[in-house]
DNA sequence: TTTAATGATACTATAATTGTATCATTTGTC
DNA sequence: GACAAATGATACAATTATAGTATCATTAAA
């Protein structure tokens, strides 16, 4: 049972690299070159990190990439979102008919709290946070 | 993101089934007649049951199978254990080298505490409770 | 014009999940 | 003892999710 893909890992770790050379562009090369990924997964992976306003690229000679926001802005609960959607850790274990009383079910209740701590927490990693 | 996987979700409304009918030996066609899943699925599903001892069951004709422990002996997290392994919400994002310091690093740490909150919620939760 | 970069996107491979099928064994009942 | 109704063990297939690859177009500095 992961929490947290593969993807989403290369994803912060890149992100973690880009934020030791904050100010500069840095190509998916020397990202590759850096942490240990696959350099055509790297590739897609920014471009996705570009397109949902994370980093911000340049194109052409001497471009690459640069964070978009400030540490503190860059959550890891957004960078799951964005590869693996939105953390749900399952709306209702028995769909339907089996529990008579739905609105207060208490399993229904539990499994919700369970997702608000990890939401909780998990909103409260941000890249700052991963840096220290 | 699921926490829990459909195999699971179905082993507990069997179990919850089964705990409906306390005392009395239900064969696996009756269950199935109750909760919708499919035939062959819960055959299997049930063998492992009764191989981990969650339930006991009785070959031959009158056969079928009942809970093995009391209600509240009978733990999600156990049940989640058994078909989808340990919780174990990923040991370490950033796998060795990029972590220069690893016995103190926070994100190590954070899921960690995550992984603990959720044990703790899940081992609350028991059959007797789903049953509550 | 060449070169080194990203953008977009389609494709393949592998693994996990979900579901099916078969044959052997046990046990109550006629 | 034969039959029927159940489980035990186990192999197989289908579907979906994850992981990884490849290609061609576009951009911009040198
Ligand atoms: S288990 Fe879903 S409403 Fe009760
Ligand atoms: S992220 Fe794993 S040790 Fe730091």
């Amino acid at each position: 049972m992961k929490l947290i893909t593969r993807e989403t890992d290369y994803a912060v770790r890149a992100l973690m690299c880009l934020a030791n050379n904050q100010g500069m562009v840095m190509p998916v090369e020397k990202i590759v070159r850096e942490i240990k990924l696959p350099h055509a997964f790297a590739r897609r992976l920014i471009q996705v990190l570009a397109r949902e306003g994370i980093v911000r690229s340049v194109k052409g000679k001497n471009g690459g990439c640069e964070l978009a926001k400030n540490l503190d802005k860059i959550k890891l609960v957004d960078i799951m979102a964005i590869f693996q959607g939105d953390v749900c850790l399952n709306e209702c274990l028995f769909k339907k008919n089996i529990c008579p009383n739905r609105s207060t079910c208490p399993l229904r209740k539990k499994i919700r709290a369970i997702e608000s701590l990890v939401l909780k927490e998990l909103r409260s990693i941000t890249l700052a946070t991963l840096m220290h």
